[in-house]
DNA sequence: ATTTTATATTACTCATGAGTATTATTATCT
DNA sequence: AGATAATAATACTCATGAGTAATATAAAAT
């Protein structure tokens, strides 16, 4: 007959974390149907019951997953708003740095941004902030001057957002390119299309 | 005691067809998991049963959706190859017009669009595929001359992808933007950013 | 007209996986 | 030391939804 009761050492934190990233994992992997309570415990070396001890139900962790993401991703992109007064030769590596941190987060965070990119509903209101965010990183603060006016400023922040997930997804993850040289690649590639060449 | 047995007027074919576009809707609407196979027959007025006398099970038919999307996508982005020998006045109206191309099938297909971007393994597949056709189209074909040799294709194709899937989504399923105008504005944004200048 | 084939229904089975009632063990507090 | 709180396990329940066996009716073929 198996253990029963409180281990020894055991830690509920310590527990807590370890089935938080384990999940994270899974849901990385399979989905979060596919995505088992009882592969999560599993591996965690616990049991079901425990599992509810921490968690709600299964639909509260991943929500917790989700929430770390958006938090931690929105953090960044309010930090990699550029400051007004920016040299035009400066430019491209200051909007180059600020996505290399945003890359930086995802290359740490595999699964967790997998989740946040992938998982139906969530993933599309996650991706709708980071495009309003970009938006207003780009049009309210790098106000005029720098860019074209004729660029649809929506348009071009969608589009980064397809780009920063798309290059995040084949790129980064797979470890075929480094956080900095993405971004570099990205800012080389797109930003002479909307610099303002009468300016 | 209902109607039992074959119904008056009904043809095989058409109630394949049927179920087939309902599911579409379903799967869309939500995700593989969350459709039910008692959703869609119900919608299709029809039972169970007769569900599985046209599809071997939910996966079937699912797959058989991924598809019709997949062939028509890369039947079109073989369309929008562009033949040699275009000027370069000429060109970027010739890479909206294929771009304009697919977002018209995307728009005349909603549903079969959101299965074949969204729903996991199988859209990322596709989205590889896809990459992999702009980036021939843009290096074997419209070789040398027209784009700076600077530029990576492949990163460049990925990114073309990213900016399809999320315009299509933001902008032009939700009726925003009609297929030619934003093709226009792709083009407009990004084939000044990689057109060679000095040639 | 009778047989056969196609199309459909009623009324199930059955696996799966989320979530729980109960109980046990260790750690901590007084 | 004894009481209480925290952490865990065994052994379930229970809803859900995919898929099926058996049967009936309409249309087509002979």
């Amino acid at each position: 007959m198996g253990q029963r009761g409180r281990k020894k050492g055991s830690n509920g934190e310590q527990s807590r974390a370890l089935l938080l990233s384990i999940a994270a994992n899974e849901f990385a992997k399979h989905g979060y149907h596919d995505t088992k309570v009882s592969s999560i415990v599993k591996r965690a070396g616990l049991t079901q019951p425990t599992f509810y001890l921490y968690f709600q139900n299964k639909e509260a962790i991943f929500q917790e997953l989700v929430e770390l993401f958006r938090e931690n991703l929105f953090s960044l992109t309010r930090k990699s708003r550029l400051e007004p007064g920016i040299e035009l030769t400066s430019l491209s590596d200051r909007i180059a740095y600020g996505l290399a941190g945003i890359f930086i987060f995802f290359k740490e965070n595999p699964d967790l941004t997998k989740i946040g990119f992938y998982e139906s509903a969530i993933a599309e209101e996650i991706k709708k902030e980071l495009a309003i965010q970009i938006e207003e990183n780009l049009t309210s603060e790098v106000q005029n001057g720098y860019f074209s006016q004729a660029i649809d400023m929506c348009i071009f922040a969608e589009s980064l957002v397809g780009i920063i997930e798309r290059l995040t997804v084949t790129k980064l993850l797979p470890g075929l390119k480094g956080p900095n040289s993405l971004a570099e690649e990205i800012v080389d590639i797109f930003l002479n299309g909307i610099i303002n060449k009468n300016s």
